[in-house]
This record gives structure tokens, C-alpha cells and sequence, in this order.
DNA sequence: TTATGTGATAGATTTTTACTATATGGTAAT
DNA sequence: ATTACCATATAGTAAAAATCTATCACATAA
């Protein structure tokens, strides 16, 4: 097989026409490239130069291999630029695994600041419920994960993100005692929605109805927020809905009323997540640095930030 | 720097996701997969794979690159192919060199069947003045060459290829003796035109009018046959023609007499040329007994073929 | 003839490549 | 826990390739 150096001997001996002169441009003796170029030739089954007392000239074969050459070399230096440039880490393109009840929601707040502090860096986003999002992360089909994940594996990192409430969703005209916050009691015998079961936020809303002696309403589970929140307006249930979601979906307080729920304790725990061992690692850690300061900055208001 | 083979493994390791099984369908061992990726990975300065305990997978730089790796290859295989295909020698441009006294009426005989013969065959054509012709061949310029060139040093290979009658162009409004064949004595006293001296025509014409007793105008030289040709016509003297020139051009007997010379002693005589160490020679040979087949059946009846 | 240019060749040396054997680390089953 | 069994990494050696120096052969120009 040819390598690349004999590509650039042929290069450099077809221009100055001459082995010697080509060599000491090279920076190698004269026999190397006779030596060389011959290896090629073999390698091509094609003879490249016409050896002449006073020169070397390329044969009509040559001339017709000649700009094949000099564009594969060329394309050469380019994957050597590319990979210099990628070398820093911003220059790259990640997978980014969200869950489809975070993504939509969270995602158009963070990716413009991102991409300001990072112009080069890339992210394909993709949506898939937690426990699989865990599993592609774990397998090298995503490279970054932010989502409801509580613990992981000793292969991945986790580092906490930002704490997001779950707010009550009730339809406006519904009889509902509470004005303000609502008490755990007011749910009592109430029916609820939520998500289906391969989704954490259901484990929060399951423990909260158990407490409050609510009735989790089974047969009906949204697969998405939005048609959670259409099935609450239609008077068939109450449901948490994500802070995130509320301050990006709900704009008609005459459709739907939310409440906080009394005590603060109904939340979800975002992470961000990514192989232990990821030589892209220590950018990871740039990147949820800034991560961090955009959602304290851009979304106090609404979730709290966490170490 | 980096070798294609590198690449290869590269490529192949990123398909399969492990080293062991790359080599395996390598055909090397897997010791020699981990030296050759972190030889490639420090020339790019790029962590190219992330090793796992289950597997070997890319990293985001590497999934940028392998791409254009991949490109960089396929390009390779192209160069091989296309060599494999010029291997042959039918397959290349070959540089033809002419004087402008011949290419003009000679190839437009032959260009046709020879494309016929071989198909994938280019042929870049340049009009010279023989003389230069003789040099641009010895240099490199030409690879081959097709003219009136008697003689050739050392490192060339003259094959005769052809003989060609000049013929002896009057005004028709000229009052001249012979009717059929001209005799040597009929020109005595006459004028007679002629190209300038680069070009081998000259030669003969000089010889003849030495000893028949022409008059050589050097006042006025042509500098294509064409010009020759018109100032025949505007009376200014008289020419000789190349055979070819007069059986491409010479439409109208009403404008210009063409008449033979007696004896048939006065002709040019086109050779077909190559460089002795040629690599290219024996396909030459080829080429060279194609095109005397060609001007046999073709025009048998204007020139002469020679051996 | 000599000096100088060209590319080719031979043999020694260095560098590269790939191999074998073994180490290391982690998982999975006993 | 221990063992067996997967990965990849490493060390050291053997083989192959690339390069060097020195020289040859040949042609040209002085």
C-alpha cells in the first residue's frame, strides 16, 4: 500500500522535474526518492516519469494521475486543519439527550446563549424518555444527558442542575376550594393525570396523591405535557405540569388555573450527565459551568440552581 | 505524518466498535490497532476514540472526522482505479505536436478513425514550427510528434510515415506553357513564393528553383499556406503547395491552377516521432501502425506511405 | 580531458510496523 | 470472595521499510 509521503515526493518531483533538486527541497537524499517513487509506481501499476539524462518528466500517465494527487493531499491537510481547529473541544458536535417533558421547554432558553459563548459548537438534541436517555448515555449513543436523573452508575457523572417545581393545574371552572397555594389535604379524593410510568416526574406525582389521598386517574396518560394540559381543560383530571412548561406554554389563565402547591416539596431535579471517562470531559465541565449561570441568570425566577 | 493506513484502521475500528474484532478483520492483532490509533490520534492532535470497558467507541471530534476520512479514502481507491486504467496506455492525453504546414489538413482524416480505434484516447494537439517541434519533443513538451523532420538525434525514434507531393500552385489568368505535367525548364525566370525559412517546405522549394532557374521572392514570405495561397491568386508569383493542403482547400480550379511537377522528385516526407525511452514507446508503435493504416485506406490516393 | 550535471544502485543504519506475551482493569458467574 | 472471562494497554522483540552514505554510469559543457 502507498502512503502519503510517496504522493508528496511524486508532487514535488513532477513540479521541479529534477530528483535532486526535489530532494533537497524534501529535505531527503536522492536515492529515497528513487526509491520511493519507484514503490509508488509499483504500487500503481503505472510508470510516473520518463527518466531523462537532464530531467525527469512526468509521463502522460503521470500527468493524468498528477491533479488526483494534489487534490487527495489536499484533502489531506484539510482533515489535519479540521482537526486542529476541533482539538479545543468547542469546535465539535455533541448529542445532547433531553426528556420530551424538559427539552422543548428548557432547551430555546439555553441554546442562544450557548451558541453566543461557543459559536463553533454544535449539538444534535434529541428527545427520549429518562431511563433511555440513561441507557444511550451509558452506551455512546449520546455524549451529554440533561434530565430528571437522581443517581447513576459509577461510568457517569452526574451534577445537579437545577431544582424545577411541579405546579397544580386545575380548569377554571372547577369548583376548587384553595385561592392561593394549595394544601396537600385540598387534593383529597380528587382525580389526577400524569405522565405514564417510564417517565420520574409520575414517581413525584404518585407519592404526593398517595399522601394527600388523591386518586391517580390510570386510565388515561398523557405522552406528552400538552395533551396532559388539553385533558385537564376538558374537566377530566387535575395535573402537575413543570414549572418550565408553565412559564413557556401557559398564556390563558381563563383556560387553565395553576397553583403552587403548599411546603415547596413537589419538584423535580434536573442533572447533567456524561461519561466519567469522555475525553471531552473537562469542556463538559466548561459547558455546565455556563450552563449553570444561564439558567441562574435567565430562569432564577422560575427554578432554583443547585451544586 | 499520518499513513493511509491509519486511516484504514481508523475507519474500520469506528465501524465495528472494538479493537480486538477490527483486527481480527484487519488481518493484524489488536496490539497493533492501540500503537497505529494513538500514532494517528497525536498526529491529528485529536482524541479519536473513547475506550470503554465494553467497547471502543468515537468520540464527537472523531465522528467530525471520520467523514472526511472516509472521503479521503474512497479518493485513494479512485486514484488506483484510474491508474489501473491508464496502466494500458489508451486510456492517457498524449501531447501531439505539428507544424501548421500539415496538422490542419492531415488530422481531420485522422483524429475520426482514431478515436474510433481507441476510445478513452486524448490527444492535445499543438501547432509548432518544425523546428520547435523537434525541441518542445526532446524536452518534454510534446510526446509525440507527426512532421516533415528528416533526421533526429540519439534519443528520439523517427518512423517514417509518409511521402507528400508539392504541387505547383499558377493564377489561372497566367499565361503558362505546359498544360498537364510542368517541367523543371518551364520555370526558369519565373517568381516563386514560398513560406519562411522555419519551415522544412522551404528546403525543397530553394533545391527546385536553384536548379530549374527560379527566382525565389524573399520579399514577401507566407505565413500559412493560406496566405501562400492568396497571393498566388493576386498574381504576386507562384507556390508549391502540399499535396493535403491542396486535396483540403482547393476547391475552386477556376480561381488557382495546381499542377504536377514531371519526375515526382519534389515532395516532403513526414515522419512520426517519439522519445527513444518513451514509457509510453510501445504503445506508440501501436499507435503509429494505426495511423499508417489509416492514411493507406484513406489517403492512398494523395501521399505516399512509407516504411 | 575535466568538471559537473543527471538518475541508479549497494549496503549500512535508523525508523517504523507488527508481532508475542503479559499486564491491567472491570464484569459476570460460581 | 473467587474465578473465569471479557475488554484495551504495554513491553520487548523480530521483521520490514525508509533513509542515508558512497559510488556507479552516463551525458553534457567547458
Amino acid at each position: 500500500m502507498a502512503s502519503l509521503r510517496q504522493l508528496e515526493y511524486f508532487a514535488e518531483v513532477a513540479e521541479v522535474g529534477s530528483l535532486r533538486q526535489a530532494a533537497q527541497r524534501l529535505g531527503v537524499t536522492q536515492p529515497t526518492l528513487t526509491v520511493q517513487l519507484r514503490a509508488l509506481e509499483e504500487a500503481l501499476g503505472v510508470v510516473l516519469f520518463e527518466r531523462t539524462r537532464n530531467a525527469t518528466l512526468l509521463t502522460p500517465a503521470g500527468r493524468d494521475l498528477l491533479p488526483e494527487a494534489l487534490t487527495l493531499m489536499a484533502q489531506w491537510r484539510n482533515i489535519v486543519e479540521s482537526a486542529h481547529l476541533i482539538s479545543d473541544h468547542s469546535h465539535s458536535t455533541y448529542r445532547l439527550g433531553v426528556p420530551p417533558t424538559l427539552g422543548p421547554y428548557l432547551l430555546p432558553s439555553l441554546l442562544p446563549s450557548l451558541h453566543q459563548r461557543f459559536q463553533q459548537l454544535r449539538l444534535h438534541v434529541r428527545e427520549e424518555v429518562p431511563d433511555m436517555l440513561l441507557k444511550g448515555l451509558e452506551e455512546g449513543r449520546f455524549d451529554l444527558v440533561i434530565g430528571p436523573i437522581s443517581s447513576v452508575p459509577e461510568a457517569l457523572v452526574r451534577e445537579p442542575l437545577f431544582r424545577e417545581p411541579l405546579f397544580l393545574a386545575s380548569p377554571v371552572d372547577m369548583d376548587f376550594p384553595a385561592v392561593g397555594d394549595v394544601a396537600e389535604r385540598d387534593l383529597s379524593g380528587l382525580d389526577i393525570l400524569a405522565m405514564d410510568e417510564r417517565h420520574t416526574m409520575r414517581r413525584e406525582v404518585e407519592r404526593i396523591c398517595e399522601r394527600a389521598g388523591a386518586r391517580l386517574n390510570s386510565d388515561y396518560e398523557g405522552t406528552s405535557l400538552d395533551t396532559l394540559r388539553q385533558m385537564v381543560v376538558m374537566g377530566m383530571g387535575l395535573a402537575f405540569l413543570p414549572a418550565l412548561y408553565v412559564r413557556s406554554e401557559i398564556h390563558r389563565p381563563e383556560e387553565l388555573r395553576v397553583q403552587r402547591l403548599q411546603g415547596g416539596r413537589l419538584f423535580r431535579e434536573h442533572a447533567f450527565l456524561y461519561r466519567r471517562h469522555a475525553p471531552s470531559r473537562h469542556f463538559y465541565q466548561q459547558l455546565k459551568a455556563h450552563i449553570r449561570e444561564i439558567i441562574t441568570r435567565d430562569l432564577g425566577d422560575t427554578v432554583t440552581p443547585l451544586d
